[in-house]
DNA sequence: CTGAAAGCGCTTACAG
DNA sequence: CTGAAAGCGCTTACAG
């Protein structure tokens, strides 16, 4: 490791000279920048952390979501990554795969980098206390608050769940699939067919158990025969666009049309639903404002010790052409 | 800020107890370690970074790419969190938004961090150059490398361009035109492009000048009735597969089938195309483990002083079925 | 098991 | 414009 030390020696000055060249604040002659600098890059010197809370690294914070490659958390992260840079934090990512396991590994991870705070999507927010020997200000997104994670930033998921299921009934459905990813990993899904069951009992309708599919990613393998024989549903309700996507495609392999012969919704609101042919019927979250509001609230608790909230933000049917009245 | 010797005062004991206690290295008596811990927890302690390049905070890597919600890149940075999370490394992220000046800006950004190393997709790697003064071990990715850059992770953008074009060819298209996002934010759109031109000239076709489309994140609003009317194509080539879906919508709303009318095909082979219907014709790259490849570089070179490599991964034409014979 | 003290690599008044 | 020196918060032999 080469220090600071070494770079001035080579350059012919002192520490405190080298210190000034290399960081540009008090004065140094030009010919002594220019010496420092080339005698940094020759011994390929990379500063250290100086002790005295005094500058160093730039202060960070962490962020777990289940995984990059799912458009909305993709949306979060962004804007988060996009405020905190304002803010002059870093932003260290985390995933967890939707396995309570590797988030408690992610979020353990997360935490060797001293950040000055998380924001947290996690499987169940009351089990992933687990975590908790003194975790930093910490603010969950997309996850109800508990009382030992005060702080959120959700949609109303299950008001969602509700708003859809209404809808599909309003247009005189009445055999509603749900089709979930699984409960275990999202609690989100989970709200979002609490709304659905609640709907269509207060319709004097039996809700259908969901059918819970595994995450895979991309639903392009997706097998809805056995559910299509034993419920002959006119409408399916899919927990997340991505499925809803999926579902589709497994139902044009049957044969079948959307919304010709079935109905198709899901929720998220993801950008990719605008572009397909039709466009997709969807509850559209707010991902990149809840982003936003998280990272914001976040800061506004590390920086100015502001009390825990929980922040819940609209949401809004967007009218696609996968639904069609009966 | 609170500090260690604070902390040993509440806990009564001295600066070393304490820090013994707190890092559970040393011999502490357990009730010594609950008074201490109790104490940092009470005081709100956080530990701050010790001189010396002992401990500290783990180690980082810096990743820059345009958009975190492009799948492409949200798939190759999904990957590299998983490799350095092996490694122990932290993943800090930045974002470009295909703008040179945001671009240099969020670098500095990274820097801040004092990275192990860097994982860039940048805009342009020469001109990227401006950036260089010492900057830690750095790997290209889905940038080719030069003098400046001399380690890099690619596909062949250039083959990719000459093989889809070659196929549209074979396939007794002639009018072939070609969309793409803004070259001067893309070298990877460039090369495709230069491919197309090859091998249009190389048939004795004449190639179209490229249709230049800012970027916009999702292309739901995109017009080709102007392009439509002056070059009739029978085939369109988009130089990303979120550039070909918009087309795919564009061409719909003119009341044009595909493949019908116009045969489409883009280059990045993201998971969404096999939803679609048809499934989208593409060059897939194999982002995931372009992202594997380059974090594996880049802690190769970090840590063991590897020299810097270029690797060139292998595509593989996805035919769909937004491409048909003419 | 505990503490006094040296030392880590750096920054920054202070003096010239 | 430059340097000697104090000091940052922490860790870790060393001595008890």
């Amino acid at each position: 490791m080469t220090t600071l030390q070494q770079v001035a020696l080579r350059a012919g000055c002192s520490l405190a000279t080298a210190s000034r060249a290399l960081n540009r604040n008090g004065a140094v002659s030009d010919l002594m920048v220019r010496k420092v600098r080339r005698a940094a890059a020759e011994l390929g010197y990379r500063p250290a952390v100086p002790a005295g809370g005094k500058l160093g690294r730039r202060p960070v914070i962490g962020v777990l979501i289940p995984s990059i490659t799912n458009p909305v958390f993709a949306s979060s992260l962004s804007s988060i990554q996009n405020r905190m840079l304002v803010a002059g934090h870093g932003v260290l990512i985390a995933q967890s795969d939707y396995d309570p396991a590797r988030e408690a590994d992610a979020v353990a991870s997360l935490l060797n980098d001293q950040p000055t705070g998380l924001i947290l999507t996690v499987c169940n927010p009351a089990s992933s206390a687990a975590l908790l020997p003194s975790l930093p200000p910490t603010v969950l997104l997309n996850n109800m608050p508990t009382s030992l994670f005060p702080a959120a930033v959700t949609a109303d998921n299950h008001g969602a769940g509700r708003e859809l299921t209404e809808m599909l009934i309003d247009l005189g459905h009445r055999r509603i699939l749900f089709v979930s990813g699984n409960f275990a990993a999202s609690d989100r899904a989970q709200h979002r067919y609490e709304g659905y069951r609640e709907t269509m009992a207060g319709h004097g309708l039996s809700p259908i158990r969901a059918m819970e599919i595994p995450f895979v990613g991309v639903y392009d393998q997706l097998d809805l025969s056995a559910a299509l024989t034993a419920f002959s549903p006119t409408a399916i309700i899919a927990s997340n666009d991505l499925l809803a996507l999926g579902v589709i495609g497994a139902l044009r392999r049957e044969g079948l049309s959307v919304p010709g012969d079935v109905s198709v919704a899901g929720f998220d609101g993801i950008a990719i639903g605008r572009l397909m042919d039709p466009p997709l019927t969807t509850i559209e979250m707010p991902d990149a404002s809840m982003g936003a509001a998280a990272a914001s609230l976040l800061l506004d608790m590390a920086e100015n010790a502001a009390p825990a909230r929980h922040l819940s933000v609209a949401h809004m049917l967007r009218r696609g052409g996968t639904v069609r009245a009966i």
